[in-house]
DNA sequence: ATATAAATTTAGGCAAATCTAAAAATGATT
DNA sequence: AATCATTTTTAGATTTGCCTAAATTTATAT
């Protein structure tokens, strides 16, 4: 219905994220700061967005998404993620380059293509990065939110996911030649430093709870 | 090198096309009517392009491209043309569907993605309907420009692509059946009006001059 | 050669998205 | 409660792409 821009699909999508789940207030600075804009764009857009009834916004006070904001903003996230899939299932990318094709390629308008494309990779339920994908409906698949610095030792995990997808986390992660479905058994803790010591493909080191922290799993 | 926005590169393909391969001089009007726009609007895309090196103009003369625009125009293409190859062998969308889709997929900006796109597709020559696909350095497949109506009676033929690729074009001959790579046989023209009879499929009909006019063949 | 018509450019303006600098509001600190 | 720092908004410009109306150039037809 609402045609937007770019631009404003971009802002959208901000809002979102930093917002989280729980929707909540946004601030205009961080949106700004996200998008590497100045605070003063943002609050012209802040304005426009509102006038289309996408955001709830008072001035000085920060701003959410309201319903169809929402809904668009989700719309974009699930076109990304189903992109950044093609790219690395079909076209063979590695997991760290896909982001800004994928950041282009979220703008394309078209539902059909959008499904159509969802279909040939089979509906896949979680990006490469083991994000998960929201539905044509907006729905996202359940997953544990669980990070591996929260295991307790003797514990076998499997790796679901990335929290940080910066390239520098998954350029560090890939060095250690960790990927999505591996298994990793944590053999135990350090108290000092919180670190880890892990079994991982018949190999033994040490990850530092920052690295844990950064990765989803789900206890086997 | 030169990062153009859509626009500009709209405008170089538009410019491509009017010109055609022997890159003849490009009135102003034309160009307008080509992209929906008003005089006014191209004179100062015009500028502005031979202001970038692009193009060739003279106020009052008309525009071509220059070497650089005919390189980032056949660019273009050659990802408008992929990208519907994609959409038509692997997403099964119609090949009458996918044009205003490739017409935004074009303008992503990825050397990388468009190559490993083409790698997917089994390197393809011709687009879904018949159009050749200039290779990374530019350069187009060879093919005969032979239409049916060039044909001679008791000639037996095979659909190579469409002159006309619109939509109505499209459903037309998708009503008759006829799909690229169809053998068909002229069984007679008409002196009076130049339409044609012919066989295809098991089946003999008579189709008018322009129809015949707008299909490329290879005789057999 | 002049007049008329057609094509094109120029002039002036508008909307979207951005910026810098200044003003205003909010929040934190004594 | 007054002051200072931070956050945010407002004011004023800029760039890109587009428009209409008027002026100019080129082409065509007496
Ligand atoms: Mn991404
Ligand atoms: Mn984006
Ligand atoms: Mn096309
Ligand atoms: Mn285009």
């Amino acid at each position: 219905m609402t045609k937007l821009s770019l631009t404003e699909e971009n802002y959208l999508k901000a809002i979102y994220f930093i917002g989280g789940t729980s929707n909540q207030l946004v601030n205009t600075n961080a949106i700004a700061e996200r998008l590497n804009t100045k605070a003063a764009t943002v609050t012209d857009m802040l304005r426009k967005l509102k006038q289309k009834d996408l955001i709830e916004y008072q001035p000085y006070k920060g701003t959410r998404l309201k319903l169809e904001g929402k809904v668009q903003a989700i719309g974009i996230l699930r076109k990304h993620r189903l992109w950044e899939t093609f790219l690395v299932e079909k076209l063979a990318f590695g997991w760290e380059e896909v982001h800004e094709m994928a950041e282009q390629l979220e703008h394309i308008q078209s539902a059909e293509l959008t499904e159509r494309l969802s279909a040939f990779l089979g509906f896949p339920e979680f990006d490469p990065h083991g994000d998960p994908i929201p539905n044509k409906e907006g729905v996202f698949p359940r997953r544990d939110n669980v990070t591996l610095d929260r295991v307790s030792p003797d514990t076998a995990v499997m790796v679901q996911g990335v929290k940080d997808s910066s390239t520098e986390f998954l350029n560090y992660i890939a060095k250690l030649g960790i990927q999505l479905g591996d298994h990793i058994a944590v053999k135990s803790v350090e108290e000092f430093d919180r670190s880890l010591v892990v079994e991982h493909k018949n190999q033994q080191y040490r990850l530092s709870a920052l690295a844990a922290a950064n990765l989803y799993i789900k206890e086997l």
